[in-house]
RNA sequence: GGCGAUAUAGCUCAGUUGGUUAGAGCGACGCAUUCAUAAUGCGUAGGUCCCAGGUUCAAGUCCCGGUAUCGCCA
């Protein structure tokens, strides 16, 4: 086989929080994907940097009161501290806010605008008067235009879903200083993508990213190429637009920037120097190496899009294969910060070691961009009958027969004994399923192959065998056959697994094992003497991760807590004004879903025999808190002189009353019957 | 609102181009075993393949509609 040269890459965490299990799933599968690939003896590189730039960080960094030079550098200490813990082993990590990124941002730069792919032009933002800067959409805040929601941000509405610009939101404020933002013009600087269509349409279709993708990529081709928006007014927390006088680029300019500014410092490195790394090797525009970008599929626009076109505008080689992978949930829910779901990888490795997470979301990663649940329970449940009952117990059950009978030396190893071939013969299969990232299945056939060395064991009975002195020579081969089983699936599982794999490598008594190690008999070898290799994953250790994060989630909530009137009380009326509104209690006979409806569900109410038995049919946007049959038979309150409305499902001739913030949290009001036990019927008026 | 992904056993997931009786691991239950970290082996139970319609000799798989969950909308 020939060798291989990759630059692989995750993507750069921002360095404006801490690591949490959620990025954790894309690190895991980038490493054991470079792991493997170093194991098959390629050249195999894999570098990550913080991304350190833009509005957040430097507001971040004020409110602390120290520059935003110390955050990242702080930031970046802990990052680094955490993904050594989970043996994720890159082979530089850098920052984006470093020489090599600002010399290659600005060298790309200036060969856009060479080449006539920027456009200048002025465009009306919101202006923070007090603060003196250009507000981001997410650090404005208001009502929402269209349900009147408070406190969204400036670019769409949690509660309706509407999507506007921040200019229509109602009572808007910045969120950085409280003052009403202004208008304010600037002159900003586009990457004119749409000279890249062709080119693009053409690359995104050539297996470049992932085929479950192009449906997405088709949709944004026939949307329209828009020319992207890649500068910022000062103040600005990045690097200064050369040739201009106070503009700075886009975060999301410099940081993909940030992968080859990575290599670039790992090449002028000693490790890099000493490799004789070469830059160009890797990112000339006839490039033959292979450069990998593993990224989460929220993030697919940037890398599919914007980072290809920029490349070949400024003639590097574009990337080989992008690469996404869908979210991590937390017990079938998406982590949240409020529910206590959200886990830092600090607080996990607290508590637990961090290899069985590797191996659980290894068993559960592929090749696609479906999300990833971890759910606790069957992560307990899974690692310890898996690494424990099954790997490192075939280890522990031979060990010791080889040790106290046989004084550490395996026999000679048949190698065309059934099982030990057909556990060799799985390595071009398992090798495959690594490359395309099917570690799911990769795990499946490992630990298939684990339970027939399981049976192989208990079939022979080396134990019975053992108290015959005659059938000592049994027991040797048998133990020893053992042995080499486990000696072969921990190759299988050290990319997965790179500390359990250096134990076992420690207690076969050899060196840091190759892939092709794989065929390697031990005849004879003599190996150490057992200890155990991992210990049982607790679930109170788990608990303890999970006590945790619930008080954080306590500490985040409460300062979200404001006295100020989120919905404050509407304007002063005339009781004229509320007379003339006709309440009336109404009975639910008929609910259905209205098909074609996101939100509506249609009703039919009987308004009661004071109305003269009056029926009316009343969509209300309660579909997503209400079941249909679960509504009716009940009692509600409706106006009932509403003049009657044409909607797109047909006539709605009133309104149902119901009450809270939204989406499931959403109650229809019923009467409560009184002391005596009675209880108001339809048509009677509310008053 | 537009678009996409997903829906299979109590849990987590496989099910290739439609093709016998829909599978695995874990969990539950029973038996065996004791070399091994209560580990292992053998066996049993457990399914309206989200719902409704359609195509077909044949649908978990293909088509249409609906429902639910999740995500994206630069």
């Amino acid at each position: 086989m020939s060798t291989r040269k990759i630059l692989v890459t995750s993507a750069l965490p921002y360095a404006n929080g801490p690591i949490h299990l959620g990025h954790l799933v894309e690190y895991i599968q980038t490493d054991i994907w470079t792991r493997f690939q170093k194991m098959q003896g390629h050249e195999c590189w894999y570098v990550c940097a913080d991304d350190a730039h833009g509005t957040p960080i430097m507001l971040r960094a004020d409110k602390e009161g120290i520059s935003p030079e110390a955050l990242i550098a702080k930031t970046s200490e802990e990052h680094q501290a955490d993904f050594a813990d989970f043996n994720i082993a890159f082979d530089h990590y850098h920052s984006t806010h470093s020489d090599e990124n600002r010399e290659l941002a600005s060298d790309i730069y200036l060969k856009l605008e060479s080449a006539g792919h920027i456009a200048k032009r002025t465009i009306s933002q919101a202006f923070d008067p007090e603060k003196q800067m250009f507000l981001p959409d997410r650090f404005i805040k208001g009502e929402c235009p269209k349900c009147g929601a408070a406190d969204q941000y400036g670019d769409n509405c949690e509660a309706c879903g509407a999507t506007y610009s921040p200019t229509e939101l109602k009572n808007a404020v910045s969120a950085v200083s409280g003052a009403t933002p202004i208008e304010k013009d600037s002159e900003h600087y586009f990457f004119k993508l749409g000279d890249f269509e062709a080119f693009l349409k053409e690359w995104t279709t050539s297996g470049h990213v992932h085929e479950s993708l192009e449906n997405k990529l088709g949709e944004w081709f026939e949307a329209g190429l828009q020319d992207w928006d890649i500068s910022r007014d000062a103040p600005y927390f990045g690097f200064q637009i050369p040739g201009s006088d106070n503009k700075y680029f886009y975060v999301w300019l410099d940081a993909p920037v940030g992968y080859m500014a990575s290599f670039k410092a790992l090449c002028e490195s000693d490790l890099g120097k000493q490799q004789g790394l070469n830059f160009d090797e890797y990112w000339a525009e006839d490039s033959d190496a292979e450069v990998v970008h593993f990224i989460g599929k929220d993030i697919v626009y940037f890398h599919a899009l914007f980072w290809p076109a920029m490349l070949k505008g400024a003639g590097f080689r574009t990337p080989s294969k992008i690469l996404a992978h869908g979210f991590l949930t937390l017990n079938g829910e998406k982590m949240s910060k409020s529910r206590g779901t959200f886990i830092k990888a600090r607080t996990w490795l607290d508590h637990m070691p961090a290899e069985p997470l590797r191996y659980y979301f290894a068993a559960k990663l592929n090749n696609g961009v479906g999300d990833l649940d971890l759910n606790l329970e069957d992560f307990v449940a899974r690692v310890n009958s898996d690494l424990v009952g099954k790997y490192v117990n075939i280890a522990s059950r031979c060990a010791n027969f080889i040790t106290k009978k046989f004084d550490g030396q395996l026999t000679e190893i048949n190698e065309a004994q059934p099982l030990v071939a057909e556990c060799a013969a799985a390595a071009p299969q398992i090798a495959e399923l690594y490359e395309q990232r099917d570690f799911a299945r990769a795990v499946r056939e490992i630990m298939a192959l684990a339970d027939k060395a399981n049976q192989y064991i208990a079939e022979q009975e080396p134990w019975a065998l053992a108290k015959d002195e005659s059938k000592l020579p049994q027991v040797h081969d048998i133990c020893s056959t053992g042995v080499r089983l486990f000696h072969i699936l921990s190759i299988y599982l050290k990319p997965l697994l790179p500390a359990l794999g250096e134990k076992a490598e420690a207690f076969l008594n050899l060196p840091p094992q190759q892939w092709s190690d794989v065929g390697q008999a031990l005849s004879g070898h003599a190996i150490n003497k057992f200890k155990p290799l991992m210990t049982r994953v607790q679930s109170e250790d788990i608990e303890k991760v999970l006590e945790v994060a619930a008080e954080e989630a306590k500490a985040f909530a409460e300062p979200e807590k404001k006295v100020e009137a989120t919905n404050p009380i509407a304007e002063e009326i005339e009781f004229d004004d509320f007379a003339k509104i006709d309440l009336r209690l109404a009975t639910i006979i008929e609910a259905d879903h209205v098909e074609g409806a996101d939100k509506l569900l249609r009703l039919q109410l009987d308004l009661g025999d004071e109305t003269g038995g009056v029926k009316k049919q009343i969509f209300a946007g309660i579909k997503s808190a209400y079941d249909p049959e679960d509504l009716i038979g009940k009692t509600t309150v409706v106006v009932a002189n509403l003049k009657p409305r044409k909607m797109r499902f047909g006539m709605s001739e009133g309104m149902v009353l119901a009450a809270g913030p939204g989406g499931e949290e959403l109650w229809v009001l019923e009467p409560s019957s009184n002391s005596r036990g009675t209880a108001p019927s339809a048509g009677n008026r509310v008053k």
